[in-house]
DNA sequence: TATTGTTATACTCTATAACTATA
DNA sequence: TATAGTTATAGAGTATAACAATA
């Protein structure tokens, strides 16, 4: 049974590789692109908000902000009831970026699984519910 | 399908974090016991050697031993035959560790996999490959 | 007082480039 | 000349702690 766990930690890894490489053809990483993911599908966020959904210090937040806006695919804008806080935006750029990375996403899905037997498919999905379970519940024993 | 999709990535990032809270408790970190388990497995090796196999410059491997040896993971020793090389071994607590996770490892898997039925199992491990063999080609496409 | 985001500081992983000691 | 590993330098992600502005 290690080998099956093998193969899906090499997964993983490829699946890291994967996202990085894709990732640093639009000048991003992978936490960068994550911020980036959270504003595009929840509009403009205070970086409070952004640190507790990306379960990152504030802190963290500055820096990774910092590099978007440097980068051009965000902005910084005035919170209009909160003078502390600022409310990350997209810019054009962003915007563009994330629409391709929704597009990218749907397509890596089908090649992954377009030529995949339906009832191995479900199979696949079923097991892959159950291992999420399994390591789920492994982390909240550990005390995660 | 981008379902399965989403799934298989909050996987990947569920196995990614009960890794790194595992491997905290033994003070170490993901490249580092990467480069543990590597010796575990193959042996004293030289530094160039470890930098080949991680994929990493010589440099990072600098880095990566250093820690481990003031964590006493490890130890550097000379090359019998080139002194311009040095050989990384295992400590008794490196070795004791590299047993443990050993262990862990197998018993992660029997927590996985052990309650899944067999067929279950089979197609799972199925796709698997399957994907594996797509996100492979995707990387080689886009020149990885 | 509590909260938002910052500066200050530190650690880890990563890289390139220049250098030392050996081969 | 080429190779093994180092120092020097830099950038990204992460953290804690102290602080300013605002609530």
């Amino acid at each position: 049974m290690t080998g099956a766990l093998d193969a899906l930690l090499a997964l993983v890894v490829l699946i890291d590789e994967d996202m990085k490489t894709s990732l640093a053809r639009e000048d991003l990483t992978v936490p960068r692109a994550h911020l980036l993911w959270h504003v595009h599908h929840h509009g403009p966020t205070t970086q409070r908000a952004l640190a507790d959904a990306l379960r990152v210090t504030p802190r963290n937040i500055t820096g990774l902000v910092d590099g978007l806006v440097a980068s051009g695919h965000a902005r910084r804008g005035p919170h209009p009831d909160d003078r502390r806080a600022t409310l990350v935006s997209l810019t054009r750029r962003g915007a563009t970026t994330m629409a391709a990375m929704d597009r990218a996403h749907q397509e890596l899905a089908r090649t992954l699984f377009a030529d995949l037997p339906e009832g191995q498919f479900r199979a696949f999905v079923a097991g892959l519910a159950h291992v999420t379970d399994r390591v789920q519940a492994a982390l909240a024993e550990a005390g995660g």
